[in-house]
RNA sequence: CGGGGUGUAGCGCAGUCCGGUAGCGCGCUUGCUUUGGGAGCAAGAUGUCGGGGGUUCGAAUCCCUCCACCCCGACCA
């Protein structure tokens, strides 16, 4: 490739909206540009790169057993309400209506449509298991789409879908994808962990989300360096157990004039944040007729929201009640609640049973009790796992403690089990010939948004380093004096052909730039191998190599940088 | 959805308070020089000042309104 003929359009300055270090240098590099909010164009040498992340997630869906299909973006709003997800899919979903006035959607993911498939084409046991995928163009109305390409509303997914004759089968295949995944992500040389996760709004049981590790992710993870335990926080269990503690002090209650938010709590009365309890109040379901479940935490803990919607009786998604139901309730206002005299439901976190003399809302505005107790201050609550484990937690698995970090979450696989199949008759006949419904997989992977991740974790001050197999480019060749030396010209072409030769992807930067502007383009685009033609080193024979992360520039006799690049490129 | 902010040349910004007919850096064009880390000199081109309405002799600037984009919040007892 000549870089005459391709397209290079850098910029010295990002343009002041973009927020990341991913979506900076991806404007800076001239790989997208932005069409509207979460809406991007991508350009050639930024399509170069998600081609190669394609190519590689195609290879290894292949290899895995799976046989690649294209459904459309627009889908007929009645799949959607067969499976019930035109209710319940919300505003993220984007509607759209044809000039017959008929309901359609711009597929933010594509089970319905998938099972339609299923259930006309696969009848018998004979034909399953059968795993089919799509490499395609996603359209979610984020409320905040932000980050550039990694949290875009229009993105690219890998998005499969199996169909077995049975629960074994299917989890047979989802350990298929577990280790089709891992190798995907090891390729693209990507540091990443798999974690347990909560199964969200597609429903089903069993799922792993894929992250990348980097500090601007969006996800808390929560893991246990002594061992493999690796779950999202909204998942992961937060264990605490041994005797409650004794009781030492009287039930008093305090004047807390002004104070509202557990953090004034403690420095008021000049106590541990970890001595006092937080009540939050949200609403039952319908059949409570939404009345106020009180939900108590240690103060230092926060609120899960995913655990608590979880609780039976808890209304989901997890709504907090409002002030004027607080007050009709409780008698005061948020700041000053507890369970003392509440005569609702109350739920406390497992981390509270175990507390004895602490601190909690008097449902009083102003006033709090100090030493209340569990049992004799108020009856014995229900006991849940509510709050969102935190670094030091024990381990679930018992193999020490966890620490937290953040990840960018660049694969999910579910069980889907019968959820779709159930709901959209999606059945087979077994060998008994029985109608049996079918068990379904589900595996994604966020194709534009792992180039955002691996930037997050691959750049420096000079630009984007990409690992190898998404770089645009391979290699690229500067020549220096391009415009005024035939020997320089001649040596870089020579070896531009070579290489092309031996199928590097390669570009010849033949712009007539000065080296400096050179330089500065092609470690911003992040090409990890570039090679320097120059009058000064064509003198004596020589070239010079430097990779992406070298500090320092390698002389290398002409007739030897052939087979020198060879080796580099096979072994990075 | 609530609160805040910004919109001026391709990109980054000044000018707005205090109204007088638009500027800087980078980029772009042409010429000459230069050529191993984002060149120098000279000459140039480029603006519905986000849109609409109003006030005024006169509006980027003041008022109203709409739009777009960004940030914060949506953990809260």
């Amino acid at each position: 490739m000549l870089a005459s003929r391709f397209f290079i359009s850098t910029l010295k300055e990002a343009p002041s909206d973009a927020e990341v270090t991913s979506q900076k240098l991806m404007m800076r590099a001239g790989m997208i540009r932005k069409v509207a909010a979460g809406i991007y164009t991508w350009m050639p040498m930024g399509l170069r790169a998600v081609r190669k992340v394609e190519a590689v997630v195609r290879e290894e869906m292949n290899r895995a057993g799976a046989v690649e299909v294209l459904m459309p973006a627009v889908q007929p709003a009645e799949l959607w309400q067969e499976s019930g997800r035109w209710e319940f899919y919300g505003p993220e979903l984007l509607r759209l209506k044809d000039r017959h006035e008929r309901d359609f959607v711009v597929g933010p993911t594509h089970e319905e449509v998938i099972t339609d498939v299923a259930r006309r084409e696969l009848r018998s046991y004979r034909q399953l298991p059968r795993h089919f995928y799509q490499i395609q163009t996603k359209f979610r109305d984020e409320i905040r789409p932000r980050f550039g390409v990694m949290r875009g509303r229009e993105f690219t997914m890998k998005d499969g879908y199996s169909f077995h004759a049975s629960h074994e089968d299917l989890v047979r295949e989802y350990q298929n994808m577990y280790d089709t995944y891992n190798r995907i992500f090891t390729r693209l040389g990507l540091s990443y962990r798999a974690v347990a996760a909560d199964t969200g709004s597609i429903g089903g049981t069993g799922s792993h989300e894929f992250h990348v590790i980097a500090d601007t992710g969006e996800d808390d993870i929560a893991y246990c360096p002594g061992s493999d335990y690796a779950a999202n926080v909204e998942l992961a269990e937060a264990q605490t157990s041994g005797p409650r503690a004794q009781a030492q002090r009287a039930l008093n209650k305090v004047h807390t004039p002004g104070v509202k938010t557990i953090e004034e709590l403690a420095t008021y009365l000049n106590i541990p944040v970890d001595t006092t309890v937080k009540a939050i109040v949200v609403r039952g379901d319908e059949e409570s007729a939404h009345a106020p479940v009180l939900l108590l935490l240690r103060g230092d803990h926060t609120l899960n929201e995913i655990k608590a919607q979880k609780v039976d009786g808890i209304h989901s998604p997890l709504t907090f009640s409002t002030a004027e139901e607080i007050v009709t309730a409780f008698g005061a206002h948020p700041g000053s609640l507890g369970p003392v005299g509440f005569k609702g439901r109350v739920i406390m976190d497992r981390s509270v049973a175990v507390m004895a003399d602490f601190v909690i809302g008097a449902n009083d505005d102003d006033w709090h009790y100090v030493g209340a107790n569990i049992g004799r201050d108020f009856p014995e609550p229900e006991v849940a796992d509510l709050r969102n484990v935190v670094a030091g937690d024990p381990s679930p698995d018992g193999k020490g403690t966890l620490e937290i970090c953040r990840g960018i979450e660049v694969g999910h696989i579910f069980q889907l089990r019968t959820k779709y199949s159930e709901a959209m008759g999606c059945k087979f006949l077994d060998e008994n010939g029985r109608e049996q419904v079918m068990e379904m997989g589900c595996y994604g992977i966020g194709v534009t948004r792992i180039l955002g991740a691996a930037i997050e974790q691959n750049h420096d001050e000079r630009g984007i380093v990409w690992p190898r197999a998404m770089a645009p480019f391979d290699l690229v060749i500067c020549p220096v004096g391009w415009g005024k030396s035939d020997a320089v010209r001649e040596a870089a072409n020579r070896l531009h052909e070579a290489l092309i030769a031996r199928g590097i992807d390669v570009i010849l930067d033949d712009r007539n730039e000065r080296p400096g502007v050179m330089f500065a383009d092609w470690e911003l685009i992040g090409v990890p191998h570039r090679v320097v033609i120059g009058e000064r080193g064509l003198k004596d024979g020589m070239a010079e190599y430097q990779g992406r992360r070298d500090s320092e520039a390698t002389p290398v006799a002409l007739e030897a940088l052939e087979t020198f690049i060879a080796d580099r490129l096979a072994t990075q």
